[in-house]
RNA sequence: GCGGGCGUAGCUCAGUCGGUUAGAGUGCCGGCCUGUCACGCCGGAGGUCGCGGGUUCGAGCCCCGUCGCUCGCGCCA
């Protein structure tokens, strides 16, 4: 071993010891007859110390050593004269006998502190330096608290886990696919999972009963702070249950990990339904750390003469408490966000309840005192709030006021990052109709999709509906949110062939193409598949919500950037003319 | 595919109305310094102002194009 002890670990009780540390040198001060060195390792920060009167020679060779130079050094502990009460090894430091330079160093393009000078893309191409820092550090060990935790909590319920295979088959459904050509089957090609989706409900076909696997999923569509190509999934799975037992069951798990990671107690999780979570938030993922709920006021404001709101199909509004006090500066601001591209609002209709009991809003011309108040009314608004509302078509309005409910969640406050909401989000709608939309491939268009996957279960009671009203239809489908960001979701499944045949169906394959692609899944379901469900947590989003971060590359070693490139060792790359030839690809690209 | 922001010293940034030799902090190098821990003091080196073109007597600054990074929209079952 080239060292007795960590740079983390040594305290006054180890006075006189003599010991050998190895690490990096954070920071050298050489203050003339002697010579301080602090000395890095995961563990801590041990300081060493030189001097001229003890031993010139050493203390001459210390004064050479620069940032980031791999040292083992041999000494004895001993009390320090100054104390430094910012570090837990600050009451000791070592006095060096022994220095030995195992590997010199150049000077880093950034310093390596928890405050340090580097930008992005300078800390991701020099990412093994980032990951010397503190701060990322600890991102990536909590990662791995999560990861045993969430073993634990699995293991002790009786999951397995079972890894399942990388190279798969490429399907039409959901996100794009990353392939992988074949060199011993030509002109064909791999894919890489977008989830073990199909190879679990397999497992369940196969009698293993309660699946899970913290597992690589791969989709080849564009990036995020919080989207990577590659993602890690707590991917999971259960038979003979219904809907309720797998909501319990991983209602546990994020309660175990906020308990045992966090030491926080999760109250039990609400449900709320879908419709619900769109009225009310206009928003599928509802941030419910704050109230500030939608209220539809078509009934209230039509008809007065104001051409916005008679003209729109659908106007909605906010009372955001306590800010009757916004200036026209603010407010100004607020119609600014709204009327951005991204969000897409027209205008931003605004009321103040004063704190005199007065109303005044930005259409005093089209509405009177009265009315005004009939609007207070209706949002239970008291003196001191402030009203928004937006008016235009369903969809667009209720998803640019979500964004204007988030805003001002954040402008008051009341999106604390060491606050916890978690919430079922239950009864999704089956399918979603795909406009005829030049955003899309092309086999996508004008057709019925899954909002969830092809393989979600309708609700018993709708299925009369499957024919008659798709649109309608609600599927066994779940997502589990938390502060306004899906860390999961999951759905009973179906498990009988003639069901799912008449899915694909719905979804626009023929027969033929059904078969084809899915034909094991649907053979298998004729030979006893049980009654099974399950779903999967998004893992890096997960560790960003516990570690109080908006971007999941600050949880992923090694991160890729913006564009899906890996900026350390430059991927994607172009491969040899050779490389194509054996797997009988021609390049279209120089 | 689209929109916003950014690109100036190793790093983080400032740079006014287009006008002298492009600055600061930090890092780096050298000197001094025996209790520092953001050490201090003195000195020094370091620039293709992302790239290409244009306007102008003159461009870091204005215009056109392009590349890169970043945040978002679309997309992401």
């Amino acid at each position: 071993m080239l060292r007795t002890h960590t740079c983390g670990e040594l305290r006054l009780s180890d006075i006189n010891k003599e010991i050998t540390l190895s690490g990096w040198v954070q920071k050298s001060r050489d203050l003339g007859g002697m010579t301080f060195i602090d000395l890095r390792d995961r563990y801590g920060i041990t300081q060493l110390v030189f001097n001229e009167d003890w031993d010139k020679a050493l203390c001459a060779k210390a004064r050479q050593l620069s940032r980031e130079f791999v040292l083992q050094v041999t000494g004895t502990v001993i009390e320090r004269e100054s104390k430094n009460k910012n570090n837990p090894t600050g009451e000791i430091e070592i006095k060096v006998t022994q220095l030995k330079v195992l590997n010199d160093a150049v000077t880093p393009p950034f310093t390596i502190e928890d405050d340090t000078d580097g930008g992005d893309e300078l800390r991701m191409k020099y990412r093994y330096l980032d990951l010397r820092r503190n701060t990322v550090r600890k991102n990536l060990e909590l990662r791995h608290r999560l990861a045993i935790e969430t073993r634990n909590y699995l293991d002790s319920k009786n999951f397995l886990e079972v890894e399942t295979p990388v190279l798969i088959k490429s399907t039409p459904e959901g996100a794009r696919d990353f392939v992988v050509p074949s060199r011993m089957n030509q002109g064909e090609f791999y894919a890489l999972p977008q989830s073990p989706q199909t190879f679990k409900q397999l497992l369940m076909v196969a009698g293993f009963d309660r699946y899970y696997q913290i597992v690589k999923c791969f989709r080849d569509e564009d990036l995020r702070a919080d989207r990577q190509p590659e993602f890690t999934q707590i991917d999971c799975e259960m038979s003979f249950v219904e809907q309720q037992d797998i909501l319990d069951t991983f209602e546990g798990l994020i309660k175990h990990l906020f308990k045992k990671v966090k030491g926080i107690d999760i109250p039990h999780l609400p449900h709320m339904t879908y419709a619900d979570a769109m009225k009310y938030y206009g928003n599928d993922k509802p941030d419910t750390r704050f109230e500030m709920k939608f209220v539809e006021l078509n009934d209230l404001v039509k008809g007065k003469g104001f051409p916005v709101f008679d003209n729109a199909t659908f106007v909605v509004g906010i009372c955001a408490k306590g800010a009757a006090d916004y200036t026209r500066k603010q407010i100004d601001e607020l119609t600014e966000f709204v009327k951005r591209p991204q969000i897409g609002a027209t205008g931003l209709v605004y009321a103040r309840y004063n704190a005199d009991g007065t109303i005044k809003s930005s259409v005093d011309k089209f509405y009177n005192e009265e009315e005004l108040k009939k609007w207070a009314t209706a949002f239970n608004a008291e003196a001191g709030d402030l009203i928004l509302i937006l008016a235009g078509e369903k969809e667009k309005t209720q998803k640019a006021l979500s964004e204007l409910r988030l805003e001002m969640g954040s402008r008051l406050g009341l999106r604390d990052k060491n606050k916890y909401s978690c919430l079922w989000v239950v009864d999704f709608p089956l399918l979603e109709w795909n406009e005829n939309d030049t955003n899309l491939l092309e086999s996508y268009r004008g057709r019925w999709v899954a909002k969830h996957h092809p393989f979600t279960s309708p609700k018993p009671e709708d299925i009369g509906k499957l024919k008659s009203n798709p649109g309608e239809v609600r599927a066994n489908a779940y997502d589990m949110v938390i502060n306004g960001v899906e860390i999961g979701g999951g759905s009973i499944r179906i498990y009988n062939r003639e069901l799912q045949a008449q899915m694909f169906d719905l979804l626009g394959f023929t027969k033929e193409e059904a078969q084809e692609q899915f034909g094991f899944l649907m053979n298998a379901f004729e030979y006893g598949a049980p009654p099974h469900g399950g779903l999967a947590f998004g893992f890096d989003r997960l560790c960003s919500l516990f570690g109080g971060s908006d971007s999941i590359r600050d949880f992923i070693a090694f991160p890729k950037n913006n564009s899906g490139r890996d900026m350390m060792i430059d991927a994607p790359s172009a491969i040899s003319d050779e490389q194509l030839k054996e797997l009988s690809i021609t390049s279209t690209v120089k």
